[in-house]
DNA sequence: CAGTTGATTAACCAAACGGTTAAACCATAC
DNA sequence: GTATGGTTTAACCGTTTGGTTAATCAACTG
């Protein structure tokens, strides 16, 4: 049941998705999801039972979209410098797409942090992470980069390519970007942050 | 009219923070407030007008405390490095005492960007913004660092130190902190993030 | 064409919500 | 003591909200 099909049904996701990223759950209303979706407010509940479960349906979707792109660069072979240029790159270049996802996930998730322990424990993101730690060890024992603490690492991997995201009202206010202007700094970022990355690493 | 008197509307006022900031505008209700403040809901009334009235005095002070701890160190002189680790320690600091306070105040402006405009005109951002961009220019022409894109660093800047908080729970998982080992894993950020901040910064 | 079945709607409902009102309370001043 | 004026409350109000119901519609089926 892809969103591509023109369904009622597919319909109903696709609007139930716009109010819910855009007005966050307390502020969705069942009301102008069916606007957005041009039906009436009681096939929302043919179709999902509630508001509860129609929303848990578009956040598993959203977060996992938003983890894959984690996964596909992080999970992959290759140096650390190549991991960090592709996921950097990838990640800036999907968020760009849907700029307003990041925010949306992590204001639920603060909410009701359930959510998010289920969905790593069931992608083995501890794995993961080990995976990587093992990496920045292994090649800090071989002098390829300096020594770093992975976990500081990791974190600052995700923020340089997500918080911009987050915080972009308040970025255009302090450095007076318009529209244009701020994409602009979001396209020069994708090399950017992984440069600034990579010479911080630097032995 | 400090919150640390103990009247009547300083009780609501941090009754009113609390609820806010944890639950969101949306998702706050004037009667949790009411019972936080341990009074009846038609004192909220009579103290402040209406719940955005209430809401707009609440959001005004808590961006006012996340801007100037930005502004204390930013505004103050110093070469770079020594701003780069004052404000990074500060931040780091400060946000400690109250982690959800980014969260908080990004979803709320993604909702209603005017919120924050108003504020870094009235603060002058731009012009403290462009003496950044000037010493971060001024300091790669004299070779102290290597020349970055002010815009760049201003945000990377930002971003090592305050996204942790925004993604507190999914780093936990991500990492399986508990509790006390994401106050030691953000205990130890004050130091890395600036260590990761120069070490990018040499030429 | 009558009958069946799933899709869709208008109308409705109870609960929750922000906000109001009128009365009660309580300290102070006369 | 009682009049005064700010403080606090219980009860109430109109609206909005998520959710339900019963009826209508449209497409097959025999």
């Amino acid at each position: 049941m892809p969103d591509t099909a023109d369904t009622t049904e597919a319909r109903i996701r696709q609007a139930a998705q716009r109010v819910f990223v855009r007005d966050g759950f307390d502020g969705a209303r069942m009301q102008d999801i069916a606007d957005e979706a041009g039906i009436n407010k009681a096939l929302l509940h043919y179709y999902f039972r509630s508001k509860d479960k129609l929303f848990a349906l578009i956040f598993e979707e959203k977060m996992g979209q938003f983890l894959d792109s984690i996964w596909t660069v992080l999970g992959s072979d290759g140096s650390l410098h190549d991991k960090i240029r592709r996921m950097v790159e990838l990640d800036i270049t999907q968020l760009s797409q849907e700029p307003v996802i990041p925010l949306f996930i992590f204001h639920e998730i603060s909410q009701n942090p359930e959510l998010v322990r289920q969905k790593l424990r069931d992608k083995n993101a501890d794995g993961l992470f080990a995976a990587f730690a093992r990496q920045v060890d292994d090649e800090a024992r071989r002098g390829l980069i300096r020594p770093v603490d992975p976990q500081q690492l990791f974190a600052n991997l995700l923020s340089l390519t997500v918080f911009p995201f987050v915080a972009k009202p308040m970025l255009q206010g302090f450095m007076t970007l318009n529209e244009p202007a701020f994409a602009q700094f979001i396209e020069d970022r994708k090399q950017q942050a992984a440069d600034f990355l990579i010479h911080a690493l630097r032995p």
